[in-house]
DNA sequence: CGGAAAATCACCCTTTCTGGTGACGCGGAG
DNA sequence: CTCCGCGTCACCAGAAAGGGTGATTTTCCG
């Protein structure tokens, strides 16, 4: 940023310099050829006018105000592996538990996981055991609270 | 902001309209006083570099950017009632699928909702079939992403 | 290699759940 | 007043789920 700055000053004290040898010659010009000096005058207001605005154009041409706004974020499901773990969850097991959490019976679960019915339901003996519930609803839900399932 | 660019513009002629007559009062002066031509551009410049500036930093000060930051989402449930009313599902069926979503069996239910085991089951597939669901866990399930049970 | 854990599958029996039908009382809308 | 929605309850048949036991294969680790 200071870099930037010292750069535009010394741009700028050229283009001053350059104008004000500018301003000799057309000074000698037109004061030979007699003219008024008003016409000088407002070529140096012009030109710098012009500058000025340049100046204070590249000067502030990063000023940008930065404004956060707050917005709720999409509820993000992270498995709680250590739960996982801490309840002795294969990852069999945890498959079909993610399937039962999604409503399907165990034939369909069967399908999905290409194994049979009685696997399955052996798995889900297993998950219901080991999250201590009686029904697969509170497997689901339990399961839910501990952040096992989204 | 149309408005204010034409504000802008004015406030820019009337300046530049004081800054002529300032040059006019300046050049008599020093005319009178007989002083160089260089001093007199010196001060038409300046003048005129200010008001530049000015102008350039006026026109191109605001740049907002609006920048959204994502905040975790609070884990308030609210039910979305117009769900409800648009699934036809009555207060009680509403309070045995709350029940049916916490893992209780109908039994269990019927005990909490003080009714026989016979009622809940009538309200427990009146509940799957208005929520499309062929089990309580699927319907569960449904519900959820209908945000009408937690 | 040998054994433990995981995964697979099969029965059998009980409990729970689902679907369908029917019925009764109550309270509000037409 | 009558009809309808809601809540209540019952009964039954069938499907699904849960509990228990036993067995075989796969996988993985020391």
């Amino acid at each position: 940023m200071a870099v930037t700055y010292v750069r535009k000053i010394i741009t700028f004290g050229a283009i001053a310099g350059l104008a004000l040898v500018t301003l000799q010659v057309i000074e000698y010009r037109w004061l030979v050829l007699d003219h008024s000096l008003e016409i000088y005058g407002g070529i140096i207001a012009a030109l710098f006018a012009a500058m000025g605005i340049w100046l204070g154009l590249t000067l502030t041409r990063k000023t940008v105000e930065v404004r956060e706004v707050l917005v709720p974020a999409p509820p993000t499901f992270v498995r709680d592996d250590a739960q996982v773990s801490a309840l002795g969850l294969t990852p069999r097991e945890l498959e079909i538990l993610s399937l039962m959490a999604e409503g399907l019976s165990n034939r369909e679960i069967a399908e999905r996981a290409f194994v049979s019915e009685n696997t399955v339901k052996t798995h889900a003996g297993r998950v219901l055991d080991k999250l201590g519930a009686a029904r697969r609803t509170q497997a689901v839900q339990r399961a839910r609270e501990l952040r096992v399932v989204p």
